[in-house]
DNA sequence: AATGAATGAGTATTCATTCAT
DNA sequence: CATGAATGAATACTCATTCAT
């Protein structure tokens, strides 16, 4: 009893053979090639199969559609972002609210370190379909993390709405870190950038400007 | 004797007359329909042109190509954009600074409030050649706007470097914003979301916690 | 106002130039040499467009999809049946049976000669889609003439059901004529075949034996 | 390396051990449940072999081509029908005109509901190749024995050309029964059908009325 | 013998663009 | 200037068939 019919973005059959899986890995990595190099636009079916050096029958043996074949390797994204992140996850409940902050972006700067290439063109030029879940998703995931950790600190935190901070919270990180990736390699590098925008939100959650920074002739000054 | 790409950006002649004008409005107000009806997949030229009610021909008279006409919607969508900035521009230099950024704030919302669904398509869904110019090309405008509003206001600053500060700031506004438009449109509306990003912001810069916010110092009293 | 969206089977513009329609008619043609020279495997829109020396894009400038350019195709061949059978329809309602059956026969054996191997591979060929309708559909027409014609002479018949006699009269006609086309073009040609018919039927319908055929030391006795 | 045309329409090997013709039928009866469910279009060799539970190289092991798995196919369902036909072959050579006639009919709806969906699959759906020789040639076997049985009794018919007879009236039962199957289910399990087409066939043969029908000379007294 | 991975020509269809009228 | 007919490369996807294991 072999394949059956799978409805869109699942994979179509489980490989059962090394060669299979060695094929279907060969496809997955082209097509994230050429999606870093060329874009959405470029990612056809056919380039694929060719980059990959497998005809494109044989792409269509293991992705019912090119839906598949991205959602595929956005799982695969995914899966890679989370096995970092879960690297660095040992962190004490009990660390102080700087501390935390100051992992999260971390994890957050990690995350985009994976494949930023990559990263990047999933998230800002692949159209809604395949798209919308994770981001969306992931997100939502992050999002719940920080929350609960806002929550166990409440008494700490001086804002009128946890969720909204929350929101604020994340989208902050997230947009900062995401462009830094690209237009501020340098300061992400050094830890500067990591630097200030966790001054920049322990202040805001805590109403207490957060001991100076580094360089700092500021803050606390 | 298949289609040749053609290269320019844009438009292939200002409409000396009313007529013409007449037409390529017609022909962009339609584009931006469709754009915001099916998003970018559905935006293809014999499209535009019958929603337009012009033949393909004329279409290809006012623009060499597809990039032309849909850089020529961005145009437009940034020109509607800044004056709805301008229109709120005449803020005194020496207001403090608590006000300016309240004020950045709010006209980025204006920003977003121009044409959401278009300006989202736009940012969202549209491919890099016709887009990395202009919201890159944007930011940086912003960003200098904004660097000159730090600068003068140095002393008052705590930040270790005025640009990975501006930076910092520009990518929080705009992000937070234009998630919030879809994802938070009350607390958009209620100016709650505008107060909380404003007070973190001047916290974050001028290391000080600002005057409380109205629902008040909650929590930590 | 352009061409509107139509869903399937239906053109999908009306030609409004001289040149679109011979455009139209040519594409059309090659569809039904193709569909007579190699069948209905042989029948894809690309070996159309090339075999009538136009671009698959102008095919699909008048046809959405290949089944609207078999429903065409078929729409055309019903006409001319229609066309070539009207032409002989000047029949009084008060001429005999024989006479009535004998004219009913000879109209079939015209619509068997419009276009005779185009009307087999048609019937016989095409899938389902495109083809229950026409047959079904024509054949429900022929039989609803034959009922009246019958009715109106209900007294001179001595068959049980008269809806019954009508499906036997028709499908008999029908099958014997279609399959002779091919397989007896000599007896189809002299006349014989259809006079057997016609003995055949009008026996059956009547009860009595006609008048003895052309050739016959039979009947009549 | 693409795939290349074998021609064989005979299966590849005999099966000399059981295994191999247990395979052999697993395969051809999956290939007739997909015609039945899905029709031609949906009849294809890795569909087959998926659904018998074979591999597709195991299919190719038994057939050359699709085309030979078909003949093999069509083949045992002749071989079916005429099974099915012998059952009641007893007839007396003597019998009366009318009674064989009436067994020939007989016969054919039997052939008509050996498998009634197959049936119709087979001789409406599947192209030419495979097609034509069954149904030309099963018709000519059928049409050899109408011969000679009516050549034993030339003196009752009154028709001018025998040759011409046999054609008639096969096609005509052939015809009438095979479309009765989906379009008049009712009558042909009544026997009523049959019993016109008999009254019928034999008035034709014989210049005479046969015996009036069960249901009596209605109308006409 | 059996398996199933691999092949690639072929299929319907879209869409940016050109050009004769 | 406007029209719309025409173009054809490109796209996603299928399926009969082969062959190494």
């Amino acid at each position: 009893m072999a394949a059956r019919k799978q409805s869109s973005i699942n994979p179509r059959k489980q490989p059962e053979q090394d060669r299979s899986r060695a094929t279907v890995d060969v496809i997955v990595d082209a097509a994230a090639r050429i999606l870093v190099k060329g874009g959405y636009k470029a990612f056809t079916t056919n380039r694929v199969a060719e980059k990959a050096g497998v005809s494109i029958g044989s792409l269509y043996q293991y992705f019912p559609n090119k839906e598949a074949l991205l959602g595929e390797l956005v799982r695969r994204h995914v899966g890679d972002i989370e096995k970092s992140i879960d690297e660095m996850e040992g962190l004490a409940k009990s660390a102080p609210l700087g501390e935390l902050v100051r992992v999260g972006i971390e994890q957050n700067v990690r995350s985009h370190l994976v494949d930023p290439e990559l990263h990047r063109v999933l998230s800002e030029e692949v159209p809604p379909l395949g798209k919308m879940d994770w981001e969306a998703e992931f997100a939502k995931r992050v999002a719940g993390r920080v929350r609960s950790a806002f929550a166990a600190r409440r008494a700490e935190l001086v804002v009128p709405d946890l969720d909204l901070a929350v929101y604020v919270v994340s989208r902050t990180v997230e947009a900062v870190i995401h462009n830094a990736v690209v237009e501020r390699p340098q300061d992400l590098k050094s830890g500067l950038l990591a630097e200030e925008v966790t001054r920049m939100i322990v202040g805001y959650l805590t109403g207490k400007p957060p001991a100076a920074t580094r360089k700092g002739r500021a803050a606390a000054g």
